[in-house]
DNA sequence: GGCAACACATTTGTTGACAATTTTGGCAGC
DNA sequence: GCTGCCAAAATTGTCAACAAATGTGTTGCC
């Protein structure tokens, strides 16, 4: 009764394949949980979930590819930082990859498809933001982006993008933050999904080139306090 | 005497680093050494490179993640075959990325730097394409290409671009056959060098997009001669 | 008291052996 | 002669023990 621990002991968790683990893992850097800079010890995370240290190094060798980690030699991995050059050149990528995603969206779907997520940010968001609630808005944010890059219908490209923007979450929200970005990013978002709706594929392209173009210039203004 | 076969028998070549076997297989299948769909069995790449299987193993992981095999669970790993779609995607996505790594090159460097790759574009090449000798217009334009996305400086759309470039080597060469092709692409290219030589970044993206776009227009249009 | 060298403990790297699964080859039956 | 099934071989997946390297604490010496 004291020491019982057999098939899914208390802690919380006990994942097996690699893919969850890896999940797991994604999941705590990404909200660091597991910051910048911190070491990942094998052995330790080989005990929490319960799984030969193999299977860890596995998952350790894919998030040393993704740039999530680093590895030194005999030296083990910590969680790679993300400098203020890195991170203006996401946004570079970001900004011709998600315009692409908007131009090609808007050519696949039908124009009408746009509509709700348009109605959305022209009148919900607006009284969200407006009370400087953000976790809805970021959650109504993410929604259309994964709806834009799922109708561009292009997996390589959604691959790409989801690889950089993973290592940007905690940025978005600290640019979110800065006084009227929220809502410039709103009116944005209005004036692209306006063209999505209209059909206006080469329109949105630009749009969405240009709010992301903005939100950079956020970044290398407010450097000091983002990074 | 008979079954010498110590240090380095033999064959030909036996690396030992991981690199090293990736690099190996990479440049097999780049050029179809290893063709679309063949099979790739640990143990006998094991024997080959004389490596401990699980060494290839991770290999293979890496290789499946730059989606240059496909792995089926217990079923082992084949090399990928390029479909017409996919083929479409990396040309939406090279006409950006390279639209992008023009734009940057030509605002970080100094305008003078592409005035020897231009020249090179507007004279000699002009008599090789002619000649309708391909290898040395390729390397020349594999050379700038090169050129241009270390100028650009921004080292993850260098691995993006490198990542989806070798799977489309053999397609280039295909397209660049197509009657004419080689001397409009010629064309191109000194038009963009033009406007990289005199510091027009925004135009130097444009002419870059237009460029491959061009190109991605021949895919569509010669599509079963090409796949 | 500070510094260097040594030994111990921890952590990562490597390997071969074992288990599970799929493919291949052969055989009997229809 | 072809089809379905069973057994053997080949191939991939999993693991735990061993080896090498690094970090840490202690001792002895100046």
């Amino acid at each position: 009764m004291a020491a019982r621990a057999r098939t899914r002991a208390g802690g919380a968790n006990a994942p097996k394949s690699v893919a969850a683990i890896l999940a797991a893992l994604r999941e705590r850097i990404a909200n660091q949980e597991i910051p910048p800079g911190a070491k990942l010890r094998e052995t330790e995370l080989a005990v929490e979930f319960k799984v030969p240290r193999t299977r860890i190094r596995e998952a350790l060798n894919t998030l040393e590819q993704r740039r999530l980690v680093e590895r030194i030699p005999n030296r083990g991995a910590v969680v790679s930082r993300l400098d203020y050059a890195q991170a203006l050149q996401i946004y570079d990528l970001r900004i011709v990859l998600e315009g692409l995603a908007a131009r090609r969206a808007t050519e696949n779907g039908p124009a009408a498809r746009w509509k709700k997520e348009l109605e959305s940010f022209k009148g919900p968001m607006k009284a969200v933001v407006a009370s400087n609630d953000l976790e809805p808005y970021i959650e109504r944010y993410e929604s259309m982006r994964r709806a834009i890059i799922a109708a561009a219908a292009n997996p390589l490209l959604a691959e790409m993008l989801d690889n950089i923007y993973e290592k940007t979450q905690v940025l978005i929200r600290r640019i979110l933050i800065l006084p009227g970005r929220a809502e410039v990013g709103r009116l944005q978002h209005v004036a692209m999904l306006q063209a999505m709706a209209s059909g206006k594929a080469q329109e949105a392209e630009r749009l969405r080139r240009e709010g992301l173009g903005s939100a950079r210039l956020h970044l290398e203004k407010f450097q000091k306090y983002l990074l």
